[in-house]
DNA sequence: CGTTACGTTGAAAGCTTTCAAGCATCGTGG
DNA sequence: CCACGATGCTTGAAAGCTTTCAACGTAACG
């Protein structure tokens, strides 16, 4: 936890998605952050279980929400990609209700939970940017809840990697490459609630239709409309969003 | 949208699960509030789609959060009961992308959007509680997902109806009655993401094991600890929560 | 070169859906 | 007052999607 990239110097803000911050605001999240923190691919986080007096921005890297029933069935419950916050619900509740893992080696930037007093105090503005990205996130959260309850198998997996795609390419994770989302099968089907089994024949059917490839352990979307369009959705919503 | 009952006497906060309010915030909670608004069971509060200038809080009664694909297939979300804040989703975009319905005679406070700027502005502490609430539900949304992708039907019936249980029994729902849930099995059944008919035989099951009474539209538990059991859940951690 | 993690396949078993039909209640219009 | 349509709850049987079981191939790694 050494590096302490500025803020007004940090990459992200350069991204058309993020709304821009006064030099005020800038200020504040600057001291705000405690520092950087790098984990590699499969480590943790945040913990179900336990509290952390930290809140996290991911820079770089990806990473996935999940949690686990009592006799080990796991439920992916979201990806965590540059610019989203990890974290904000260990506010509510001393415990933490889900872990955090990499799936790929992460930069995190690291704040002080203790100081979200302040920030609500003499910064309203980005008071507003915590509900914004909260109430976002829970967005998310009902078109999963929406596709796992009511599409297909095949639909569910489209959607899955249509909303990863367009995600990404929003905060322009490819870079100048192509965007190789760096997931396995058993992650696929921790997510859409299947088994691997019959994960591994679906992803094979989207393959066939020249919707995405298949990588070792990474997949490519092809055609991003095609999946949108086999799982009949129609896309999130694109606002300018802070970027905290 | 007459009666308009001052904050300071509303009967749901009397409850001892609702955190005490300053009297400063409950002047400013007093001057947000545009007035009452009354439905009868079956209409729409926010609908799927369209904007709202209003937030709401439920004063009475039972609703519920959906949304729907295409096609027609339909995903309840979640439940509201009173305390529970609705629209808050349509801070963050133009158009809501879920709906919100009555399932009850139903009674909700009316608050003015426009004044969230305010409320984040003068109210820290209230700003702070509307991050606090989104960060809840999206708590509960974890749990549902979680539910959904990886528990067999039994489990997520028994879920399904120990977490409204509990949720309706800590705001003093039942009154001095036995506690109705005022739900048909379509609603379970599109909760959980099930077709009809396999419901009702699952929920026959739940009813043979003394675990719940199934009544003419409407469920009553019977044995929460055996349903929370059932289903390997813990139920969610109680803390004192704000009533906006 | 053995081990481990990931991906792939085929077949049987099992859970869930779909299809069909029937019963009961309730409000409405004739 | 009664027929009738609409809604909700039940049941049985067949069809279908998904899981489980078992095996095998490959690539990466110590």
């Amino acid at each position: 936890m050494l590096r302490k990239v500025p803020c007004a110097q940090c990459p992200l803000r350069a991204i058309s998605s993020f709304r821009s911050f006064s030099v005020d605001e800038l200020d504040f999240v600057q001291s705000f952050k405690v520092g950087e923190m790098v984990l590699e691919a499969g480590a943790r986080l945040l913990n179900q279980g336990e509290s952390s007096a930290h809140l996290y921005t991911i820079l770089s890297g990806w990473a996935f929400r999940h949690k686990t029933l009592p006799d080990g069935r796991r439920q992916i419950l979201n990806y965590l990609i540059p610019g989203d916050l990890a974290g904000l619900q260990g506010t509510i509740a001393g415990e933490l209700q889900h872990s955090v893992e990499a799936l790929s080696p992460l930069v995190v930037c690291v704040f002080q939970r203790d100081q979200l007093d302040d920030l609500f105090r003499n910064h309203p503005g980005l008071g507003f940017d915590l509900t914004w990205l909260s109430a976002r996130e829970e967005r998310m959260l009902d078109d999963h809840l929406l596709s796992v309850g009511r599409r297909s198998a095949i639909e569910r997996a489209a959607y899955l990697l249509a909303f990863i795609h367009q995600r990404a390419l929003s905060v322009g994770v490819p870079g100048k490459g192509r965007l190789m989302i760096p997931i396995t099968q058993q992650h696929v089907a921790d997510t859409l609630g299947l088994s691997v089994v019959h994960t591994n024949k679906t992803l094979k059917k989207l393959a066939q239709q020249r919707l995405i490839v298949w990588h070792d352990r990474a997949c490519e979307v092809i055609d991003y409309k095609g999946l949108a369009h086999l799982a009949g959705w129609s896309g999130e919503p694109e606002a300018p969003r802070p970027l905290i």
